[in-house]
DNA sequence: AAGTAAGGCGTACAAAGTACGGTAACAGAC
DNA sequence: GTCTGTTACCGTACTTTGTACGCCTTACTT
């Protein structure tokens, strides 16, 4: 080992590469700017990661590792796996211009993966089937995970752009008029919690039923 | 109007750029390929539109134009929703890999708008108070568009790679293993209706309990 | 036949990922 | 203290992709 003179590592090189996703977007996040941000030209990031793909999977397993807080929830089924989805949706709120990152890491990083696991744990114990539990999964995370993308939009696309590009239309959109701005605009969290506990309660029916 | 060659026009260029991203997906689609699928060099592109971002708008417009299908459904409002809802799964079926475009289409594009609009249509008539109705679009449109990222990412990202990956780890992953390639899979039209009824069910409880 | 506008194109530049080989600075051996 | 090897960093340059600018050809009009 060389020099310590304070320099570039591989989780500064994270740390520095999810500030830049979180403050300016993913798709602001290059070789030259992360480099720049480091204080280092961009050739000096190779000698840590392979290339840039090798960064975004260590930002997304930086990232996913926040999701396993308590690695073992008490209580019945719904409420270890209601936990674990607030779990994933709290990473969403976290990191929202990420969100790519989290979509791709749950089966693709060893965090994701215990998440997963856990997940998976807990169902086939409630005495669902293996396709059961994939289905709980597909379901549940396409709901929390399309309100990530709704959020992640109404980040990246001002309502305020949406509104300009339809002033003069408004006699076409009398509905869209008095819906207005919320429409463009996702920031409530309290209905995560009131979707998840609707299909959840499906699924517990479907168990009871079959079981 | 000059020469009528058999060649260029916008309609044809938004054909050819979706029939790339339906066959090799969005991030294939450049306007050196589109040029080349047209038989034609890359600046050519530019005489009818003007940058790429107008051609990826062209492209969305076209898709979400099919999801208009009758344009005024019948029934109760939980079923005109429900059909609206069917129609913009359908949408995503029919080319999920441009579900990038459809996403951000929903208040982007006319024929976008004209869904949104008939959708806060049925729900204000209904009487939804217009943040009511904003909410119910949200929540089901994040579960209708997260199934289809789910969809788009075992397209894009093949079970066996998942798997590939997982070799040599499946001692610390044991559920996993039982619940096997259907993680990694989506492939249940079915269920979409399923979720779709639970939460339109909910909101229609809501409903009652208010009015 | 000549003018004119529309459609197509050649060239060239900027942004971004990264291959390749060089260099600097520090560790340990002697 | 000098030598040597390793580690971290970097300069240069090639590739891909979007697109600005201006030329050229075509085909219809008169």
């Amino acid at each position: 080992m060389a020099g310590t003179r304070e320099h570039l590592s591989r989780p500064r090189i994270v740390e520095l590469a999810l500030d830049i996703i979180d403050t300016k977007g993913l798709p602001a996040l290059n070789m030259r700017r992360l480099a720049a941000s480091a204080g280092v030209k961009p050739m000096s990031l190779y000698h840590h990661y392979p290339n840039k793909e090798a960064i975004l999977g260590a930002v997304a397993e930086s990232i996913a590792a926040a999701a396993l807080g308590d690695p073992h929830a008490f209580g019945p089924w719904q409420e270890r796996t209601r936990l674990l989805f607030v779990g994933l949706y709290e990473l969403v709120q976290a990191h929202p211009r990420a969100l790519p990152l989290i979509t791709t890491g749950v089966l693709r990083t060893p965090s994701g993966r215990r998440w997963m696991e856990e997940l998976m744990d807990v169902l086939l114990e409630a005495g669902f089937t293996p396709d059961a539990a994939a289905r709980v999964y597909h379901l549940l995370g396409a709901f929390t995970l399309g309100l990530g993308y709704a959020q992640l939009l109404s980040l990246e696309v001002p309502a305020e752009t949406i509104v300009g590009e339809l002033t003069g239309h408004w006699a076409d959109y009398p509905n869209l008029l008095r819906v207005g701005l919320q429409l463009a605009i996702w920031d409530q969290p309290a209905d995560f919690a009131t979707g998840l506990d609707v299909l959840l309660a499906r699924f517990a029916e479907e168990l009871d039923g079959a079981g």
